[in-house]
Order: C-alpha cells, then sequence, then structure tokens
DNA sequence: AGCACGCCGACT
DNA sequence: GTCGGCGTGCTC
C-alpha cells in the first residue's frame, strides 16, 4: 500500500504526518486531501507519495478533493517558505490554495447501527430531531435553526447512543455563474409563432422575447432578456425545449475589470535612461535565465513606463506578469496604467472583491484567460504556470511583510524564489529603496537601474524648505504652524491653489494629564496612553480601540484640572479652520470612516476642487494623487525617530520624501514645509534635499557599525501572557535554551526585555531579539508552546 | 477542535 | 491519602 506525506491544517502541525493511501483513492502530490486527525477530520496537501512508511500505525486518507492540484514549483516555494520563515508547511501551502477552498469539513449525525429505538424518555427537541433523521436519513446542523437548545438535544442523542456524528470532506461552492446567447432558429423568420402562444401571463413574456429577439437582429443575451422582457432562465430553457428559441451557454466572469473602460492611453516616448534600463530587463526576459533588478528613480521618473514595456515583451515571450502594489496602493495610477495598458487580460485580485468575483479572476490566471496579475502581495499566489516578470512597484513599503500571521513572510523573498525557480526577472521599483535592497544593489548582488531625472516636461522637484520649531517657540510662536508655514497656507489659498497637511498621529491630543498630580490616562488593557478624539468627545487607545468618557477629574487626586498635550490630525484641522476661516478642509486618516475614504467621494473632492486643505496621516501620503495640490505642509518631521527600532530613521525618511512627493504633482510647482525640533538631523537634511544615496551613505554606515541588516539578519521572539511573572520566567527558560546553543555561532542575543507596548490587550509581552549570519539556523528543533510568536526579519524590533 | 496527561487545592 | 480543577501537549 502506497504512504502519502501529508502537511496537515492542524496548528501546531510543525511536520508533515504519514498517511496510507487506500485502493481506489489515487493521490499525488499537491492533491488536497482530508484526512482524520485526532477525533475530527481536517484538511492536507500532499507533499509526497511513497512505498514505504516510517511511521507503524497509520490511518487512512479519506478523501481526495479533485478540483485542487498544486504544482512542484508551488510546494517547492511553500517548502521554501516554511523553512526560512519557520511556520508550519501546511500555513505556507495554504498560500496557494484558490479562494473559496472549505476550511471545515461537513458534519452530519446519522442513525446508530444499533439505536434504542424504543427511545428512553425522549425530550420533544430530541423526538423531532429523531423524526427528522428517520426521514432524511441524516441531519446537518446547518440546516437546522440555530439555538443552544437544539444543539443540547443533538449532543444528549449522541450521548444516548441514539445518533452518532460523522464528518465528511466538504468541496469548493462551486457555483459557476453563466449566461446565454439567445437567437432564433434560422427557419423562424417565416411565421409569426408568438400568435401561437397562449395570451396568458406566460405567453407574453415569451412573446416578448421572440420581438425583442427579431427586432434586435435575432440574437440577445439573457440578460438583455431579463431587462427587456423580465425572462428568467426558466422561460429561456423551457422555450428551448420548444424550439423557439436557441440557447449557447457562456461562462460569465464576475471580474471587475472587463466593465471598466479600457483607455488605451497614447504610449510616450522612452528617455535614453528608461531604454537602457528597459534593454537590461528585456535582455534578462530573452535569456530566460532568473536575474534581480532595482529601477531606482525618483517620483515622476517614469518607473511604470518602464514596468509596462517590460511586461508587454515578458507577454510577447508568453510569459506571465505579475505587478505587486502596497495594500494603499490599489487605486494607484500604477494599477490604473496597467489595466488601461492590458485591457482584459488583467486580473486584479484585492481585498474589496467579493468571493464570487475573487475566485474568477483566480479562475481567469488558471485558465490563461488573464496573463497579468495585478495586487497586493498575496497576488504572488495566484496560479501561475509560467510567470516571466514579477514587478514590485514601491518595494520598500512595509506592508509586503505579512506580521499579523504565520506565516509571516516577505513578498520580496518569495518572489526572489519563485523567480529564481522560474527563470524569471524579479523587478524591484522605488524611488526610496528599503537600505537593504539599495545595499545588495550597490555591492553588485543584483542589477542597478537608475532614472535620475524627472521625465521631460514634468515639473521639478519640489523646493522644501526646514523650519527649526525651536526658534520660532524662542520667538514666541506657540502655534503647530511655522510663521512659514502659515503663510505658505495663505499664499496658496489666496492662489485658489490646495495645500496638504501631514501628521502621522490621529486625535486631538496624545496624551491627556492631570496637571495636579502627573497621572497620564492610560488604556486598561494595553501599556499605552489614551488619545483625546474631539469628533468623539472621547479617549481612545490607538492599539485595541477601547474608548471611555472624558472624566471630569482626575481617577488618583480627584483634582479637576486636566491638561491636553500632543498634537493629532484632529487637531490641526481645528487648527486650520481657526487660523483660515472660510478654508474647506477635510481630515482623511483611519478615524475617517471606511466607506467615505474608500468611495470616490472623499477623492474627487479633493481632485475636482472642491477643498482647500487636507489633513492626514501616512494613509494620504501613500497611493493618492492630487493633482491640484502645491503646497506640502510635514508639522511634525521627529514623529517616530525616537522609537527603539534600528529601522526608525528609514520610515521617517520614507515618510518625509513621500510627503514631499505630493507636491507638485499636476502643472503648478510644488513647495514643501518641513516642520521639526531637529533640523540638522541627516534624515531631515537628506529627505528636504530629495537625497537618497546622502541618506542611504549615512544609514549604512550606521548599519553596519551596529551590525545591523543587511549586515546581519534578525529574528525577534515575541512571548505574550496576562500574567507577567509568568511571561518573563517562560522568555527566560528560553533565553537558556538558546544562550546554550549560539557557543559556536556568531549569534547574539538581546533580552530577555519588556516590548516596547510592554502590554497588549491585557497581555503582557516579553521578547528576544537574535542577531546574526544565520540566526533561523540556532532555532532549529526549539519547542516554542503556544503564546509564542517567531518573527524572521521583522519589520520591527521595537 | 477534542482528548489525555499531569500537577496543585479541597475533601473523605 | 484521593478526586478533580484546568493548563498544556498531541493528533500519522
Amino acid at each position: 500500500m502506497p504512504y502519502a506525506e501529508v502537511a496537515v491544517d492542524a496548528p501546531a502541525g510543525r511536520v508533515t504526518y504519514t498517511y496510507g493511501v487506500p485502493d481506489g483513492i489515487s493521490v499525488g502530490p499537491g492533491n488536497l486531501v482530508w484526512v482524520p486527525f485526532g477525533s475530527r477530520m481536517v484538511r492536507g496537501v500532499v507533499v509526497d507519495v511513497t512505498a514505504q512508511s516510517s511511521v507503524e500505525n497509520t490511518r487512512p486518507v479519506g478523501s481526495v478533493s479533485p478540483a485542487v492540484a498544486l504544482t512542484r514549483d508551488q510546494l517547492d516555494v511553500a517548502a521554501y517558505i516554511s523553512s526560512r520563515y519557520l511556520c508550519s508547511p501546511f500555513s505556507a501551502i495554504a498560500l496557494f490554495l484558490p479562494p473559496g477552498t472549505e476550511r471545515q469539513p461537513q458534519t452530519v449525525y446519522r442513525l446508530a447501527r444499533e439505536s434504542g429505538l424504543s427511545g428512553p424518555e425522549l425530550t420533544e427537541i430530541e423526538s423531532a430531531l429523531l423524526q427528522r433523521v428517520r426521514e432524511r436519513g441524516s441531519l446537518a446542523p446547518e440546516s437546522l435553526k440555530r439555538g443552544e437548545d437544539v444543539q443540547a438535544a443533538i449532543a444528549s442523542l449522541v450521548e444516548k447512543g441514539v445518533l452518532v456524528r460523522q464528518e465528511l470532506p466538504r468541496e469548493r461552492r462551486a457555483r459557476i455563474p453563466t449566461f446565454f446567447i439567445v437567437s432564433l432558429p434560422a427557419d423562424s423568420t417565416v411565421t409569426a409563432p408568438e400568435n401561437a402562444l397562449p395570451r396568458k401571463a406566460p405567453g407574453i413574456r415569451q412573446a416578448k422575447v421572440l420581438q425583442y429577439l427579431r427586432s434586435h437582429g435575432g440574437t440577445a443575451s439573457s440578460e438583455e432578456l431579463r431587462a427587456a422582457a423580465d425572462a428568467t432562465p426558466a422561460v429561456l430553457r423551457s422555450m428551448e425545449s420548444r424550439g423557439l428559441i436557441r440557447l449557447e451557454e457562456h461562462r460569465a466572469w464576475r471580474t471587475t475589470l472587463a466593465a471598466a473602460p479600457a483607455s488605451p492611453a497614447s504610449v510616450p516616448v522612452l528617455t535614453g535612461d528608461q531604454e537602457r534600463a528597459l534593454a537590461a530587463v528585456t535582455q534578462s526576459l530573452d535569456a530566460e535565465t532568473f536575474s534581480e533588478q532595482l529601477l531606482f528613480g525618483v517620483t515622476g521618473s517614469g518607473k511604470t513606463e518602464v514596468y509596462l514595456r517590460a511586461a508587454a515583451h515578458a507577454l510577447r515571450r508568453n510569459r506571465q506578469v505579475v505587478c505587486l502594489v502596497p495594500e494603499i496602493a490599489l487605486a494607484s495610477q500604477t494599477v490604473e496604467r496597467f489595466v488601461s495598458r492590458f485591457p482584459a487580460r488583467v486580473a486584479l485580485l484585492h481585498s474589496g472583491l467579493t468571493a464570487g468575483q475573487l475566485s474568477d479572476e483566480w479562475e481567469r490566471v488558471q485558465g490563461g484567460d488573464a496573463d497579468v496579475v495585478v495586487g497586493p502581495r498575496s497576488a504572488l499566489f495566484a496560479p501561475l504556470s509560467r510567470p516571466g516578470l514579477i514587478v514590485m512597484d514601491e518595494e520598500h513599503e512595509w506592508t509586503y511583510k505579512q506580521d499579523d500571521a504565520a506565516p509571516r513572510y516577505h513578498a520580496r523573498e518569495v518572489a526572489r524564489e519563485m523567480a529564481r525557480r522560474a527563470g524569471a526577472v524579479l523587478l524591484l521599483g522605488s524611488a526610496t529603496p528599503d537600505v537593504e535592497t539599495f545595499h545588495r544593489a550597490a555591492s553588485g548582488d543584483i542589477g542597478l537601474l537608475h532614472l535620475p531625472d524627472r521625465i521631460p516636461g514634468s515639473l521639478g522637484l519640489p523646493a522644501v524648505e526646514i523650519v527649526d520649531m525651536r526658534d520660532e517657540l524662542r520667538d514666541g510662536n506657540t502655534s503647530l504652524f511655522s510663521r512659514s508655514l502659515h503663510s505658505a497656507i495663505e499664499e496658496t489659498l489666496s492662489r485658489g491653489e490646495q495645500a496638504l497637511l501631514f501628521l502621522n498621529r490621529r486625535g486631538t491630543a496624545t496624551l491627556v494629564q492631570c496637571r495636579h498630580c502627573g497621572y497620564a490616562f492610560a488604556c486598561p488593557r494595553c501599556s499605552v496612553s489614551l488619545a483625546y478624539h474631539s469628533v468623539r468627545a472621547r479617549l481612545v487607545c490607538h492599539r485595541c480601540g477601547y474608548a471611555t468618557r472624558v472624566p471630569e477629574e482626575c481617577p488618583r487626586c480627584r483634582s479637576r484640572s486636566i491638561r491636553f498635550l500632543g498634537v493629532g490630525t484632529q487637531l490641526v484641522e481645528d487648527q486650520v479652520r481657526q487660523s483660515f476661516p472660510g478654508a474647506r478642509v477635510v481630515r482623511w486618516d483611519s478615524d475617517v470612516p471606511a466607506r467615505e475614504r474608500g468611495g470616490s467621494s472623499l477623492q474627487d473632492a479633493v481632485r475636482g476642487g472642491k477643498v482647500d486643505v487636507v489633513v492626514g496621516t501616512q494613509m494620504v501620503a501613500k497611493g493618492h494623487d492630487f493633482p491640484g495640490v502645491t503646497l506640502v505642509g510635514v508639522i511634525s518631521a521627529d514623529v517616530g525617530l525616537a522609537i527603539p527600532d534600528y529601522r526608525s530613521s528609514e520610515r521617517a525618511f520614507q515618510l518625509i520624501s513621500q510627503s514631499s512627493g505630493r507636491a507638485g504633482r499636476g502643472v503648478q510647482p510644488g513647495r514643501v514645509v518641513v516642520q521639526t525640533y531637529e533640523p540638522d538631523n541627516y534624515v531631515i537634511q537628506s529627505a528636504a534635499a530629495h537625497d537618497y544615496r546622502a541618506f542611504y551613505i549615512e544609514e549604512i554606515r550606521y548599519r553596519r557599525q551596529t551590525g545591523y541588516p543587511p549586515f546581519s539578519s534578525m529574528v525577534r521572539l515575541l512571548y505574550s501572557h496576562y500574567d507577567e511573572g509568568r511571561c518573563r520566567r517562560e522568555v527566560e527558560r528560553v533565553h537558556g535554551i538558546l544562550e546554550g546553543r549560539i557557543a559556536s555561532t556568531d549569534v547574539r542575543i538581546t533580552g530577555p526585555a519588556p516590548a516596547f507596548v510592554r502590554r497588549l490587550r491585557g497581555r503582557y509581552r516579553w521578547h528576544l531579539t537574535l542577531r546574526g549570519s544565520k540566526p533561523v539556523d540556532v532555532l532549529a528543533g526549539v519547542h516554542f508552546p503556544r503564546g509564542w510568536v517567531v518573527d524572521v526579519d521583522p519589520v520591527s524590533v521595537a
């Protein structure tokens, strides 16, 4: 009997399990199977089939889901993810499973073989249930009304041995939508058969169908007939069966793009730099060997056009294209341009799609109808058979790293592994590359394609003014706006242009404190202070969402003197209204309901000139183009610089660069005012000068000195527990084990130490940080009980 | 998800 | 001395 090695969907499934393959069941690597695991049936994916088993007692594979078959390449990439990011084989494989794959088996209840049918005293509900099982043969709990009494009755019947539980595999919900092309039969033009139809309701409807067809050239779609003649599929089928019409069934795609107008914008002429960059990519594409290139170009230098030309080249070679964009950029111009350049060939995958739309997009890729896939990091796992080009736009964006749940993978690393296996080109694009990426380019590990200039005809980069807020204070200006920014806003408004003000903090005040005793209002579940939100008139925790009324007195000393410190976007909004009466102001941050942000109303209001000042967090800095904006104000460039994380400078540089990049995207030249208390900081200086290299040189020197990435790799081990003593002891226990394992390695351990946010949602958090050339090796075989998060290459180590 | 095992408090 | 609380680990 053959055996199957199965990656099982179990929380602690760190290894694969061996199952017997019964006669009559045929499985191969990549098959989705249902297998018995403990007392239930779970999903699993076969990774290997062998003749011998190393396990003595195996249980048999339950069933195979024929609709899912992953490829060898997909399994190999999943194995890479599982070993690189220390996650279970199944969680890595699950990334590739088609949307809509059922997670739970179907539970049914049947009569026990030797049921005590006479039934000792059964309750009314129990008898009714038993009756139902006798009638139908089985009972599916979801077919019943929800209710605890029903659940209890089922449990009781199982307890009494009347019913037995059975778990059956469940297939994908496969409702394949179709539509009809309806036509008149060739001979129906002579007579008018509708005259023979009864003049009752059904006949009238059928007559309408025939009339519509005749007046529309003899052919129409079922949707048209639905609208014009109220013809349901049932009506059409009945007419077909009597030879009145002919039906031709077609697959209907629930895609959002097919309906979108394709505007084949004129293809621009490339600059010399663009030509050279493109040539490097097409050469690699022609060679069909793996290569990785960094396309380094300032905002407006024409990176997107290089992506598009490279994509066209890959398509001509019959290879597929993936274009990854950060999650926040799904409404961006990059996406729009891919869609309009390759109409009907693009599958756009994003979280806003319905389950049906998502699975249709997926199928269009699988079936070859779409060979350009655009989407966030998960788009990488679309069913591609022959990828030739993977573009990663804004490659420095941290949304490419999944950090909320396992597998905690970085799309760049996964894309590289895929490209390597497929002999494809990985093209990374950015104006402010990740320091680690730029280091790889600078040291020759990957290609560096440079677009140093904005494309001809576009505006130059905006002039950036750094304002030292200490001077403002000294001169008695305690307002949020420096004199410079104030007058810049005034001028902008008087010219009828728009201003964008950035602040990376929400709320009105970020710290609420008692003047008398110094008590700071904090979240009861998290170790962070509560922010005051004037709009909601509440104190809010930005970590867990806890909200409470604003207390009138200090809970510690009963003093009624409470002060509000720290600036958030709501305060900026209020101040703009006060200082510039008449200006139309909108705030754009995650406190604004998603439906207002997501819909086009807010964006259209700004683009349509119905707004004068936009106040927002980085949410606006990324992914939106507002051509009317000529002034960008960075209210406090220092926010974030003080976070104890080796990447805080990088984060701040990117934010300032990105914000100032929003100025002067249209026809008017832009101006940027950066307010700071640290005007001499290299981060502020280089961002203001649009000088990435200057920032990089300084930053890479610091990284080399301290041994942070790219001069090492990091792993963060975070443990959380309701009890701080236990939390600390567990981290110390693991620390002890690891100390014994790093002896002959270059790995250094930081900690045990409390995390930057020491308590979150009621759980204390302590961590260890490993740094070295191969810190993952130290962790091989170490068991991490639940409560641990192992994060390889973490985005943040704070 | 369920079930078994094992270590501390209330009881016979 | 034993029963049982649930916290923790295992399921091919």
